[in-house]
Order: C-alpha cells, then structure tokens, then sequence
DNA sequence: GTCATCAGC
DNA sequence: CACGCTGATGACA
C-alpha cells in the first residue's frame, strides 16, 4: 500500500506544483493559503482557512483545491497508518499493543493511544483496506465483530422518556426513517435516501447540541430550512426538548450533569453572561450523560464477558474497544459459544426502558468481520 | 507548546 | 461564534 500510495502522491505534487505556478510545501496550510488566496485570489469562504470543506466549496472555482484534498488523503493515509503501525509491532510478541486510557475523557470514554486504535478509516473504500491487514495471529482463529446499534439514540430515548420515541425502539423501526417521515411529512414507506440522510444527520446533531447553523452547514441547507426542521424534530419528540430543558436546568442550579450510573462532569458555565462560554456548556452537558452512559454500558458488558470467558475456560481473546464495537480473536470451534454469550452480555449490560441491539460479524481480518 | 487538519465513535 | 468526545501528524513560533 506504501508504494502504491506513493505513486499517486508523486503525481499530485507535480500537479499541484504546476497548477500553483511554484514550488512550496503542500504540508504548510500558510504557504497554501498564500497560493489560494494571494496568488489565485479564490473567495476566502472562512478567513484564511484551508480546511476540508473550504476546500470543497473552492473546488468549482478551480483545479487546485480538487488535487490539494485528495494529496491530503493520502498523505494522512501513509503517514498516520500505513507507515506508521508496522513500526509498532512489538518484536517479541508479534503484536501491536496499545495503550487504554481510563482518565482522559471527560465523560468516561475510554481513550486509545501510541497508537490510537480507535480512529483506523472505515469511512472510505479505499482507506478501509487498511482494515485488512488486522487478523489473528493464529492459524484456524478468526476476528470476531460486536457493535451496538445507535447506542446513544437508544439511551436518549431512555432518558428523555419520550414516548414516540421509546415505541419506535420498541416496535424495532428505522429510527432515522421515522424521524425523515415526520420532518417531511410523508409516510413512512415512501422516504427516500436522502430524507433519511438528512434525518440521520438531524438525529445526531440533536445530541450534540447543534444548532440551525451547524445544521445548515452539514446538509447543504439555508439556515431557514434548517429551523424548521429542528422545530419539526422537536415537535415529534417532545420528550427530547424536555430531556435538554431539564439536564440544562440541572446544570445550572447542581453545576454538575451525571450519567446513568452517576460519573458527574463539572459544567461551571450553564449560566455563563459570555453567551459563547454558555452555548459550549450547555453542548457539553446535554452530551455528556449520553455519551457516558454509553461508555458505562459497554464497560460493564466487558468486565462480564471477560468473566464468563475465564469461568468457561475460554482461549478467545478481547483485543480491542472502539467505543460501541468490541472485537475478538477466536479459536474456531469457540465460535458458536462466543457469539451468544457477547450479544448476550452487551444487550442486557443494563436495564433500560429500550431494547439493545448488538450487530455482529465473524471474518479472518478486521475487514470482514465489522 | 500550540494550531490546523483529519482519522474514529 | 456556530456539534459532543478523542489522538496523530506536520508546521510554525
């Protein structure tokens, strides 16, 4: 992949060079910067920023900034991955062996470092080819997969006690389907991929504070439109707006939020005159019980499986956590009981008035099996 | 040491 | 200004 990599690199900097006019590290987003602003004089859509979405709004006005974003792939790609990891396999186990934080995040994440095994690409086809080169070590094991579905959607859903919302759950629909026939107002059977893009994006956005003008940016819509879909969310889960009322009420007068199992996060602002400083932590304590409950619950699934595999004389291995997905290396003939017994322990890891649903695969690399 | 960028959830 | 939580890399001061 190194080599292949390097091949495409090597023909974008010779066009970029060409199509700058000069010679300049593509690496520096200052000098680049002084390329597309100063040199080409391109529309400065955020200050001087040379960011991804910059650049991919730039792209209609010119070549450059098309080969710029994809220099950047790749360049990430190689540095970050591709050549970084096989320095890290440790001589005498043959492995690489990171490193879990279990004091960093704030709402109780764990945290993966040297090297981060918790953001390897997935998201492009190209990138998640790197998902290949992890497999078990040994000869007749294979890579087991176990994600949770829309976890934290889940435990909003617990939280906010909304009732349309705890039904669809319930009922086992398409949450984000459901959420695109409300906002556009057509049954459910005939939303269409994009409607329920957008809801997705909605879906997500609501549990990260965002407002109309995140909104707008990442759907591609004006800002009015924006509103009016966030009105509409509010208005088939209500149960949500009040969740959002109380947490921030909470965290005004207790200057704390909590997660189901009671982690606090400290939130100082919630009342803050700095309008700015009072948006952040407000983003924050809505965030942080969701986010945390769920790092809880796929925390205590993981102490009782590791417990029910010890009581069991089990050789399987629990290798990695991504934050809802764990993944194991399993001798073949432990397959049947090892897939029951991980569902099992992370669907019923806490009570709560959802269902869990764990999605699961089995594969020789980590490609396959997620 | 800090910032921008971009990889993941 | 503008979406939560992270970590690695490279540039720059």
């Amino acid at each position: 992949m190194s080599s292949e990599i390097d091949t495409k690199l090597e023909g974008l900097i010779t066009s970029i060079y060409k199509l700058s006019g000069t010679e300049f590290n593509i690496n520096s987003t200052q000098q680049l910067a002084n390329i597309l602003f100063d040199i080409l004089e391109l529309p400065q859509i955020k200050k001087r920023s040379t960011a991804e979405n910059v650049l991919k709004q730039l792209q209609e006005h010119h070549e450059l900034p098309k080969r710029i974003l994809e220099y950047r792939k790749y360049n990430k790609l190689k540095n970050t991955y591709v050549d970084a990891l096989p320095e890290l396999i440790n001589e005498k186990t043959g492995r690489i062996h990171t490193t879990f934080n279990q004091t960093i995040a704030a709402t109780g994440r764990l945290s993966s470092t040297n090297p981060n095994f918790q953001n390897i690409p997935i998201r492009t086809d190209e990138a998640r080819e790197i998902r290949k080169s992890f497999r078990a070590q040994k000869d007749g094991w294979k890579i087991f997969s176990a994600d949770y579905s829309q976890v934290e959607l889940r435990i909003m859903a617990h939280f906010s006690r909304d009732k349309g919302l705890i039904a669809a759950f319930q009922n086992g629909e398409d949450i984000h389907s459901r959420t695109a026939s409300h906002v556009f107002n057509v049954p459910i059977d005939l939303v269409l991929p994009e409607m329920r893009r957008t809801a997705k994006v909605v879906n997500f956005g609501i549990m990260y504070g965002a407002g109309p003008f995140r909104m707008s940016q990442e759907l591609g819509i004006p800002r009015k439109e924006a509103v009016a879909i966030i009105e509409s969310y509010f208005e088939q889960y209500p149960g949500i707006q009040n969740y959002i009322d109380t947490t921030l009420e909470k965290a005004r007068n207790k200057k704390y939020v909590e997660t189901i199992l009671g982690r606090r996060r400290p939130v100082w602002d919630a009342d803050s005159d700095n309008g700015l400083r009072r948006k952040t932590a407000e983003r924050m304590a809505i965030n942080m019980p969701i986010q945390g409950s769920a790092a809880e619950m796929i925390k205590l699934a993981m102490i009782a499986i590791q417990k029910e595999m010890i009581k069991r004389g089990m050789k399987t291995k629990l290798i990695l956590q991504i934050h809802d997905e764990l993944l194991f290396e399993f001798p073949n003939d432990e397959e049947e009981i090892l897939v029951k017994l991980v569902v099992d322990k992370m669907e019923n890891a806490m009570e709560l008035s959802v269902p869990i649903i764990v999605d699961h695969g089995i594969g020789e690399t980590w490609y396959d099996a997620h």
